[in-house]
RNA sequence: GGUCCGGUGGUCUAGUGGUAUGACGUCGCCUUGACGUGGCGAAGAUCGUGAGUUCAAUUCUCAUCCGGACCACCA
């Protein structure tokens, strides 16, 4: 070591910049697929939505799955830590018409695929700078694209395997759409939204009376589709009525009165028409009544049909505002009465959802939820109340996953269908990827009517159906090591997309492999703004990490996401940058101090045989009880309170006592052997401290580490030493003896603070009064570090048992 | 409406069946040879409210209030 070459100040943003560059050059992360000897540990990173920066909430998360995957690395395993993006969806859309000024709606399928690959080439690595730039230690050759080829083959590969086991079905029935998007769109993609309606009262003629029946609805422009109208059985008012018929206004069309128990006779008139659909209670309602025919009255792209009447043409809003107007002139519309309700939206435009009957894909998994909740049990949830969601997610599903997407940009469904008989023709897996609308199916005849012509699919599938592959897709980047790496040891994510994002990965693994895609979770929260709300663009309240970097640096980022308890919300707050940064230069300071009294002597001179002194052993021991604490907290995930640990070792015991103990000691200019115990010591807990820094500030560390350790230790890289074990010394009565030490020294300091005296001040004598015996004994071992560090000329030392404190000095 | 999480000094936070951790802020002292973007020290919370279990509860149970999240929702 030369401690000549060690800058007076650190240089964050020069050298973190460099470590970058050097951790590239150097491969430092490379997944090592030949090592067959180490263990491999994967992780199923989530691959972020390639749409403008990195906002601070990645920062957050990433940095902190960051601190377990290099963790992990330096206890000796091959770490399998990918990176991808996502860019199959709307988002992608949205970006490339604005970078592009294009619309994709305008274009050609393969040549929208086509422009969007090329600028997300052109995009994508300024965008994942962003994430080297926290220090990330992914190895980022291990790469994918949710839209790359690799990609659209085992997502079209994973369609073909469960079409063929019976999973994958066609089907008409009624999805949800959004007549905006004119797309159908999951369960998972709506969001609740008050909004102001009116509770519209029509009156209708029960046939064959002159008696009327009114019902309360809020989708009156559904009429021409209206199936049923239902009372509860045991409502007194209407119970003479079930069984009867009523003709309804404007369409004239005759509709039985039906016993439903589901009908709640307090809510409007205790009445209900049903009509398909007006929501999720009318195809409720339909599976309740069998023999009832729906009448679709709208098309999928949100339009009446000619089963609408005069209605045809209009969507929903121009039809009800018609309708009632209609039923105004037949005198049918009883009142109008203003109600405030919560609606369904599509989550993206807010547009308010509607149901239609369609020709779509879906995946079956409504019988599955048994299994799916069993599976999730069997996942090591990290925090562990996080399965509540997912199991409360699975609980409530009522819809098959709805695959297919009327969108330009996506994976391609790889089907045809005879032109003639309409024969699903599934593509061959030799050919994938393949684009139905470009390429011609292997398949030269309908293998059911011998039609040579086919018809291309036209929709893509949801993007959750290719980015629920992520473990397989990442897994088979390595093809020859995929059964070492799936199923995967960890799959870290943020909480809101447990519905989304876990749930559907476990789907497709159960479904493909009967297993689970991974042993454990790891869920993240959610940065907030410095008040701890959300963070938004209309707000205008949205921290950019980039700029925070510039200002502070990687490292204070990384120590401010290692500061909330894995699963927690936290609130962004600058001071806890600059602690960061507080801690950094402490630890450049002290590394610093360290060094320049190592370069004194050579390494065999301060092997840790050679530690005896009391107050060494005692850092030796406090050295090894954090070492413990935090290797256990890591290996449960909790790395807040591991960094805790570390810091207090590092702050409290190393630099605010220990250091202090030992300058008197290894201020002596002769080479002594208690200096050299010191030294040891010194070397030994310095190198702990900073390799376990350094998966949480990976880049100041590796500094220090180059100036110093690496001439030494041999590896390229602090990331690729090992994690510090604990060096038992067998002595563990060191432990109360130093302790007491730290009560004496915290007492003089005091005791000097008080009379407004320097630290160094001497003292001409003082009294330390023991309770116990065996404590004096033990005090009187360490004389003369007493001495020594609180610059005392004199010692007196007494036993009494009365006192209450353990020790008390007078002066 | 269901489920879950949280409510600790001025602010944020740790934690535990025996009155509490740290950070920031505040105040005082110290220009000590790693560090003034420093060091040392001090003040400051009875742990949302009520009840119960217990020798003992901030920690367990129940109720209640207040935040927050996820899910569902009514024609």
């Amino acid at each position: 070591m030369d401690a000549e070459d060690f800058p007076k100040k650190y240089n964050s943003k020069e050298t973190e910049e460099k470590y970058i560059k050097y951790w590239q050059e150097n491969k430092i992360y490379k997944f090592d697929k030949k090592d067959t000897k180490k263990k491999i540990y994967s992780i199923d990173t989530p691959p972020p939505t390639v749409s403008g920066k990195m906002h601070l909430g990645h920062s957050f998360s990433y940095s902190q799955t960051d601190m377990i995957a290099r963790y992990k690395r330096m206890k000796g395993f091959n770490v399998f830590y990918p990176f991808g993006t996502d860019d199959n969806g709307l988002a992608t859309i949205m970006l490339i018409e604005k970078t592009k000024k294009i619309r994709a709606n305008k274009m050609e399928r393969g040549e929208f695929i086509e422009l969007c690959l090329k600028t997300l080439e052109e995009l994508r690595p300024q965008y994942v700078q962003d994430w080297k730039r926290i220090g990330l230690s992914a190895d980022f050759d291990l790469f994918y694209t949710t839209i790359n080829e690799h990609c659209r083959k085992i997502s079209q590969e994973s369609f073909i395997d469960l079409y063929k086991s019976g999973r994958i079905k066609r089907k008409n029935s009624p999805i949800m759409i959004c007549p905006k998007c004119r797309t159908a769109i999951a369960q998972v993609e709506l969001e609740d939204a008050e909004k102001d309606s009116f509770l519209s009262h029509i009156k209708v003629q029960i046939i064959g009376t002159k008696e009327h029946l009114v019902f309360a609805t809020t989708r009156p422009e559904l009429l021409p589709a209206c199936i049923g109208i239902s009372v509860h059985p045991d409502d007194q008012k209407y119970k003479d009525l079930i069984g009867k018929y009523v003709k309804m206004p404007l369409t004239g069309a005759k509709i039985q009165i039906t016993p439903d128990e589901e009908t709640d006779m307090n809510y409007g008139t205790g009445v209900v028409y049903y009509c398909s659909y007006g929501g999720m209670e009318c195809i409720e309602w339909m599976s309740r009544h069998t023999d009832v025919e729906p009448i679709n009255v709208m098309d999928v792209n949100g339009i009446y049909n000619s089963k609408a009447g005069k209605y045809e043409g209009l969507n929903s809003i121009k039809a009800r505002t018609q309708i009632i107007e209609d039923l105004k002139k037949d005198g049918c519309l009883v009142k109008q009465e203003p109600i405030k309700h919560i609606v369904n939206t599509h989550e993206r435009c807010g547009t308010d959802i509607e149901f239609v009957a369609t020709e779509q894909w879906f995946i079956e998994y409504l019988d599955l939820k048994d299994r799916l909740l069993e599976a999730g049990a069997k996942l090591n949830w990290n925090p562990s109340h996080m399965r509540n969601r997912l199991d409360n997610w699975i609980k409530g599903l009522k819809w098959d996953w709805c695959l297919s997407r009327q969108k330009k940009f996506g994976v391609p469904i790889p089907v045809w269908y005879c032109k003639k008989c309409s024969e699903v023709i599934i593509a061959d897996k030799k050919q994938l990827p393949i684009d139905p609308l470009e390429d011609k199916p292997l398949l030269k005849k309908c293998q059911k009517c011998g039609c040579n012509e086919f018809l291309p699919e036209k929709d893509v599938l949801d993007t959750w159906a290719t980015s629920s592959m992520t473990p397989q897709i990442a897994a088979k980047l390595v093809p020859e090591r995929y059964n070492d790496i799936y199923p995967m040891d960890l799959r870290p994510q943020a909480h809101d997309i447990i519905s989304f994002w876990l749930f559907n990965t476990m789907v497709k693994s159960q479904l493909h492999n009967n297993i689970n895609p991974w042993k454990d979770v790891m869920i993240s929260g959610w940065a907030l703004d410095p008040k701890g709300k959300k963070m938004s663009k209309s707000k205008g309240n949205v921290i950019e990490p980039q700029k925070m970097i510039e200002n502070y640096s990687a490292d204070a980022i990384r120590y401010w996401a290692a500061k909330s308890k894995l699963g927690d919300d936290v609130s962004f707050k600058e001071e806890d940058l600059r602690t960061g940064m507080k801690l950094c230069i402490k630890l450049w300071n002290a590394s610093k101090f360290c060094i320049s009294h190592l370069t004194e002597c050579k390494q065999d001179e301060i092997k840790t045989d050679n530690i005896y002194e009391i107050l060494d052993i005692w850092m030796m021991e406090k050295t090894n009880q954090q070492i413990e604490k935090a290797t256990n907290y890591l290996d449960n995930y909790q790395y807040s309170a591991a960094k805790k640990e570390i810091e207090f070792l590092f702050f409290n015991t190393f630099c605010d006592n220990y250091l202090e103990f030992i300058k008197y000691r290894i201020y002596n200019e002769e080479l002594t052997k208690s200096k050299k115990s010191a030294l040891a010591t010194l070397n030994s807990v310095i190198f702990d401290v900073l390799t376990m820094f350094a998966p949480f500030i990976p880049f100041i560390t590796e500094e220090i580490y180059q100036l110093s350790f690496k001439q030494i230790k041999k590896e390229k890289s602090i990331h690729l030493c090992s994690w510090p074990k604990s060096k038992p010394t067998g002595d563990k009565q060191c432990l109360r003896t130093g302790d007491l030490f730290c009560e004496i020294i915290a007492q003089i300091r005091q005791y000097k603070n008080k009379n407004n005296l320097s630290l160094k001040t001497q003292i001409k004598q003082i009294k330390i009064f023991l309770k116990t015996k065996e404590e004096k004994e033990l005090i009187e071992k360490i004389i003369e570090d007493i001495k020594g560090v609180g610059i005392v000329e004199k010692i007196s030392l007494y036993v009494n048992e009365q006192q209450e404190e353990n020790i008390f000095v007078t002066f």
